[in-house]
Formats: C-alpha cells, sequence, structure tokens
DNA sequence: ACTCGGATTCTCT
DNA sequence: GAGAATCCGAGTA
C-alpha cells in the first residue's frame, strides 16, 4: 500500500532547499533600508514528513513588503508595534534581527514580520504578498481554494499568506528565520530585482503618507495592486 | 475589570 | 464600496 505522503517527495534523499540563507547581518540595519533588499528573497517554510526525509517545503518569493520603525526614531512611528516600547507581544522586535515576528490581527488572521536592528533596538518588515514558487497545492489546500487559482489568491496579502505556508503565532513567533535547521527560513536564490515602487503602507490610520512600502512593480501577487498606479519607481544599480 | 480598535479578508450589493 | 466576522493586546480606571 503506497500513501500520499510517500509519493509526493522522492524518497531517495533528504530535499534540497533553494538558494542559501541570508545572513544575519542582513537585517541588522533600519527596517527602511531592509525592506526593499528583501524584495525577491525567498520565504520557506520546511514541513517535516513521517520520515526526516519525507520533508517537503513551501516557499514563496517576497514580492511586497512594508517597514515599521522602532522607538529609536525621530520622528517616532506611531503605527509600528514598537513604537511604545517593549510589551510581551512584540518582545521578538527588541530581539536580534532576522526573527519572525507573527501575531493576531481582527481576531481570525496572522501576520508575518521580519525583525531588524540590532538587539536592543527594534524595527521590522512585514511581509505583504509572495509569489509562490513551491508547494502550490497545499497552499491551496491551507487557503481552503481549489488548486490551480490565481496565484495571488493563495498569497497576495500579509494574512493570505500566512494561511498558504501554515504560520501561526503559537508555531512561529520568534523563529530564528537564518538557521540551518529552522523550519521556516529566508533564502536569497540569486534573483535580482531590477526595479521596485514606493508607497505608503496599507491599512494604517497613523503616519499613513510615509514612503515605507515597497513592491514588484506590476507583479501580480501585490496586494491592492490600484495602490501603486502612480507610485514612484526605484532603479536598482 | 472594562473598553477600544486593529499592519485583514470575504461576501454581498 | 460597505459591512461582518471575531479575539486579544494595550490603555485607562
Amino acid at each position: 500500500m503506497i500513501s500520499p505522503a510517500m509519493t509526493r517527495q522522492s524518497s531517495a534523499s533528504k530535499i534540497r532547499l533553494p538558494g542559501k540563507l541570508v545572513p544575519r547581518a542582513f537585517f541588522e540595519h533600519p527596517p527602511e533600508q531592509v525592506a526593499p533588499l528583501l524584495l525577491g528573497k525567498l520565504l520557506v517554510r520546511r514541513i517535516e514528513g513521517r520520515q526526516p526525509r519525507n520533508e517537503r517545503i513551501v516557499a514563496g518569493r517576497i514580492v511586497e513588503v512594508e517597514a515599521y520603525l522602532g522607538p529609536h526614531n525621530d520622528p517616532p512611528d506611531p503605527a509600528a508595534h514598537a513604537h511604545r516600547g517593549p510589551t510581551p507581544r512584540n518582545a521578538v522586535l527588541f530581539g536580534p534581527a532576522g526573527h519572525a515576528y507573527v501575531y493576531s490581527i481582527y481576531g481570525m488572521h496572522y501576520c508575518m514580520n521580519i525583525s531588524c536592528e540590532p538587539a536592543g533596538r527594534a524595527g521590522c518588515v512585514l511581509i505583504r504578498a509572495l509569489e509562490p514558487v513551491a508547494g502550490l497545492r497545499e497552499m491551496a489546500r491551507n487557503r481552503g481554494l481549489d488548486p490551480g487559482v490565481a496565484a495571488r489568491e493563495l498569497t497576495g496579502g500579509p494574512s493570505r499568506l500566512c494561511r498558504a505556508l501554515g504560520l501561526t503565532r503559537a508555531a512561529h513567533n520568534g523563529v530564528d528565520l537564518l538557521a540551518a535547521r529552522s523550519p521556516l527560513q529566508v533564502r536569497d536564490d540569486g534573483f535580482a530585482v531590477a526595479e521596485y515602487c514606493v508607497t505608503p503602507r496599507i491599512g494604517i490610520t497613523h503616519a499613513a503618507d510615509r514612503p515605507l512600502r515597497f513592491a514588484l512593480p506590476g507583479h501580480g501577487c501585490v496586494s491592492g495592486p490600484r495602490s501603486l498606479t502612480g507610485a514612484r519607481v526605484i532603479c536598482v544599480g
């Protein structure tokens, strides 16, 4: 008898993760600097099978992010969870860089961020949209959608992508994204971004005009593509 | 203890 | 374009 788990992944050897882990120093900088550099990187969720060799991955390429600044900044960023200082909820943001800050919102969704700045300072980048690159069927299943739906429906939105990757606060808040054995990682496969858009952040009421949202121009997975029209475009290099 | 509102998404009009 | 769903952290008392 052959189970789906056995046929899903070749049992020949351990799964090969795409690209290489991003170095910690990449995130030890202000989030408004890190955010645009994060575009094009991969967010990889590793899922264990019954046997170690049955591990599988669900992964997406980052195509939209927002920066949220720590309380040491002038002017401050009142839209950021960290802006009033450390609390039990936002503790991860004041810890070392490159860790996942996953919080629940509206009682039914999660959003996922990556901590920035050296330990002791807060700041983070919110991941707002991915382009699915691996585990598409599992993403659709996690989202309760039919396989074959538009990629944007899978991972175009901060809570959609958490659902697609199976991310929760209980399981993933505080996870080190830059360790070889981590179940959730940020990796670089060499994808080069030629240009990106800069716009105000979405869905906030404070500091709503600051240009701290970054996205790949014209990418179909970006949430609210209309919000990119007329946006300033920055050429890389 | 109690209130308030949110870094959203989905459905319906 | 509007409204509902639904819970917990943070601020105030």
